[in-house]
RNA sequence: GGCCCUAUGGUCAAGAGGUUAAGACGCUGCCCUCUCAAGGCGGAGACAGGGGUUCAAUUCCCCUUAGGGCUACCA
């Protein structure tokens, strides 16, 4: 009924990063959003550069994110297999072909004398351009020289002038002159395709109809035309959606932190947090919503409105939806991200987090709202989990250093002793009282006993501290506070 | 070097031949307040430059500039 398939193609030389991310996510809209197939193939022809396990940290990222895929590698599907290294024969039946046709022939230039003729076109501002010498080399000649044990390349014929029209869904039409391009090389010598050829062979077979792809392709498109109208097949439809650059706009890197998926659940940030920040990078309904679903942005998805402008990554802007997402996602999810931080952490023990499951889902509670990460969570409950062994310096000057502090403290701790019930309604009472009974600001008692309870100078509110520490605890840590003060700063 | 793409605040981003040029993040002032967040109310901050076309261009065209991409037996 719909012929809408598109395809992700990453090739396994490291972590699914950001850039990649969005390209599959923007491709898995497209996809549900028209009822189409979305498929995952693994462009694996670089053997230099392949990476053990890439293959399945990117199929992880893409199921954390939450990206799934109707055909590729672990459920199969009729157009498999999946691995341009498993269709190597395809391509080769298809190289001969071409070659048979005359429409592509066997090189047998080296690679160095090739650098050669190309650094002397780069002095003379020409294009970079094959010279043609093997282009004239019977079929029959080239042949015996293989047998023979030369090492060849399979190149197409490119013809010297001409134009080739690229048509693309978010850029419109796009010209390029045939006499820019060379002849392409399509089998590398040790007889594996090159991304281009191995690339349209494999739309083709797998019945794609939308190629929606990072920008950088799009100088590779008319390539491909080429290919396409060698090969004698239909030409799919191009979308080249922009480039996610570094802050300082220039290509990401390592140098710029993180930028694969990966990093990012591991600074704290939260699936669907990614995929909302991802799903606005590059794209916009036209409204001013910020927050949006997976099921909505499927509904209101269009290639049309993708940007043509490359867009930087701001993790500050990401810090503030993963926030968004923390203080809004059921406080049982917001446990169950947490949980694995806390015993990375050495927090809590597996047992613990079983065990005490309610006492840390009322921290995590309280916490939750004021930070923006995982990371931060974590970092925030510290004190739950942990005695408190030093006291923030500053805070120490600021709440300790009052010659009546160690008194204030002491009554503090004396009136929360004699509470019965040990919860924040009379904790909070017991304190009122006491700060109008001694004529105080309330903050002169509530600061040096946060510093004392937590060893900070913020946390949730007092009362709830208390409350989330217990009575035993809390006077512990005030006979410490005040303990410390006596001893280090009188 | 050649070719291609792109150009609205610091960032994301709406917009349209005539608008006081949205909104969000960030920054910042105030309010709230036990701190930190959150929240509420404000503020600063943009159509890269130059030529056209037009009664009128930030919007359409050209050039310049800047950034990015391709120019590999990488993908």
């Amino acid at each position: 009924m719909n012929h809408v398939r598109v395809r992700f193609a990453p090739s396994p030389t490291g972590y699914l990063h950001v850039g990649g991310a969005r390209t599959a996510l923007f491709n898995w809209f497209f996809a549900r959003k028209l009822g189409g197939q979305f498929v995952l193939r693994i462009e694996d022809t670089d053997t230099q550069r392949l990476k053990e396990d890439s293959v399945s940290q990117i199929l992880a990222s893409m199921k954390w994110l939450g990206i799934d895929w109707d055909e590729g590698p672990e459920v199969g599907g009729p157009c498999g297999p999946y691995y341009q290294s498993q269709r190597l024969e395809m391509y080769q039946k298809e190289a001969q072909r071409l070659v048979k046709e005359g429409k592509a022939y066997y090189c047998f230039c080296a690679p160095d004398e090739l650098a050669q003729t190309r650094e002397l076109q780069r002095q003379t501002g020409q294009a970079f351009r094959y010279n043609g010498k093997c282009r004239g080399i019977s079929q029959t000649d080239a042949l015996k020289r293989i047998e023979a044990g030369e090492e060849a390349v399979v190149r197409l014929r490119v013809p010297d002038r001409g134009q080739i029209k690229v048509t693309d869904l978010i850029h419109g039409n796009v010209n390029f002159e045939l006499d820019q391009l060379d002849d392409l090389i399509i089998v590398k010598s040790n007889g594996i395709p090159a991304y281009n050829f191995a690339c349209v062979i494999d739309d083709h077979a797998m019945n794609i109809s939308h190629v929606i792809r990072a920008e950088e392709h799009l100088s590779n498109t008319p390539k491909q035309v080429l290919l396409y109208q060698a090969l004698g097949y239909n030409i799919v439809q191009f979308a080249h959606v922009p480039m996610i650059l570094a802050p300082d706009r220039s290509k990401l890197s390592k140098r710029h932190g993180a930028t694969s998926i990966e990093e990012f659940r591991d600074q704290g940030f939260l699936a669907p947090a990614i995929v909302n920040y991802l799903t606005f990078l590059g794209w916009s309904p036209g409204t001013d919503q910020e927050l949006i679903t997976p099921a909505e942005t499927v509904e209101q998805f269009e290639i049309s409105k993708v940007s043509k402008k490359a867009a930087i990554y701001d993790t500050k802007k990401l810090a503030w939806i993963n926030g968004q997402y923390l203080s809004s996602m059921s406080l049982n999810d917001v446990i169950g991200e947490t949980i694995p931080f806390l015993l990375r952490k050495g927090l809590i023990t597996e047992m613990q987090a079983g065990e005490q499951y309610n006492s840390i889902k009322n921290i995590i509670d309280v916490v939750r709202n004021r930070v923006k990460t995982l990371v931060e969570l974590t970092e925030a409950t510290e004190y739950f989990f942990k005695d408190v062994t030093e006291y923030d310096e500053k805070g120490q000057r600021k709440y300790f250093s009052k010659p009546e502090t160690t008194d204030l403290l002491r009554q503090g701790r004396d009136s929360l002793e004699q509470i019965e019930c040990f919860d924040v309604q009379h904790t909070e009472a017991a304190y009122r009282q006491l700060i109008e009974d001694l004529s105080i600001k309330s903050g002169d008692l509530i600061h040096p006993t946060r510093l004392a309870l937590t060893g900070r100078m913020e946390s949730p509110g007092l009362f709830e501290v208390m409350v989330l520490l217990g009575k035993d605890r809390c006077l512990a840590r005030m006979d410490r506070a005040i303990n410390f003060i006596c001893k280090t700063l009188r």
